[in-house]
DNA sequence: ACTTAATAGTTGACGTATCAACCTTTATCT
DNA sequence: AGATAAAGGTTGATACGTCAACTATTAAGT
């Protein structure tokens, strides 16, 4: 392979549009621009903020433990963010008496209030990226995550 | 994931599995530290030196307005990674002469023997997280990609 | 029971990405 | 030509994400 790469080898790489790992990352910061700027305008709340409310809607009440499961966002950045999110008031956290290291999370009426004027807005935008294709691909899509994201867990466990 | 947990929903929002900008994340951030180590192990380059390393083996010989053209990448980023490289020895410049402005990056021979070196490897991942599916089913793929940067585009558009 | 391991969460360090301000040089407009 | 805008590139401030070290608490192993 790299021998035959000797010569003249002006795109021996394969085309840009195929580029899996350039493709998402562009994609992917072209999405995390636009939720930045959505939430900003609505409620001022940063992205993390937003997950963390979002799992806080689906669950009612989780541990920060909890969504590193869930999500496998960092901890580090979770327990900073649910921090700051304490001080502006959005969520409580209230210490579990049965197991002396969790600290529950729950929104605060204040927090349920950012959150239901940010959800439209997100919500909307999430609908129209969806909306550009059918039921089929879109659930193709979503396989295809899958299917990569378990193809790199297998790598990582293979070394 | 846990897929027994997921049970107890009374969000309004939309299951974790279909947001797309999450899952987008993930994916790229898993991406991001498999390239990041790949190529931390054969040659030492960070991920944005190997992109600029990608263009010049494209394109022969870049500016850095050319790369932001081709790839939307911050144009600071570029020039950082770019200064860094030179010191190193990777990549070398050289100004153009009917236009002062520009400066003109090419490999050095040190920089194409790096490229080469992590070219397999980097070349083996994205192989193998692509023969997981199916010629009809990556081309879904990219397509996605391409109708939810176009839809992106748009929205940016209209507002 | 007692030692060791695992889990929950916090904190600091560091690299990367993003954004805006700025300087130069070239294009455009009148 | 002269003024203004646009393009190429650099730099600084700042936010974000990642990783590892560390404390406290609970679970497991023998």
């Amino acid at each position: 392979m790299a021998t035959a790469r000797l010569q003249e080898r002006y795109g021996t790489a394969v085309p840009l549009r195929q580029m899996v790992s350039y493709r998402l990352s562009r994609l992917q910061a072209k999405l995390n621009a636009q939720a930045t700027k959505i939430l900003k305008e609505n409620g001022d709340l940063t992205l993390m903020q937003w997950r963390i409310l979002v799992m806080l809607d689906l669950y009612g009440e989780v541990t920060i433990a909890r969504i590193v499961r869930e999500t496998e966002f960092d901890k580090g950045l979770l327990s900073r963010t649910a921090k700051a999110m304490v001080q502006k008031g959005l969520i409580a956290t209230k210490s579990n008496d049965s197991d002396l290291r969790q600290n529950h999370l729950s929104m605060t009426p204040q927090g349920r209030g950012v959150f239901d004027r940010a959800f439209a807005p997100m919500r909307g935008r999430q609908d129209k990226l969806l909306n550009s294709m059918s039921d089929e691909q879109r659930e193709n899509l979503f396989e295809a995550f899958e299917m990569i994201e378990n193809s790199l867990d297998e790598m990582r466990e293979n070394e």
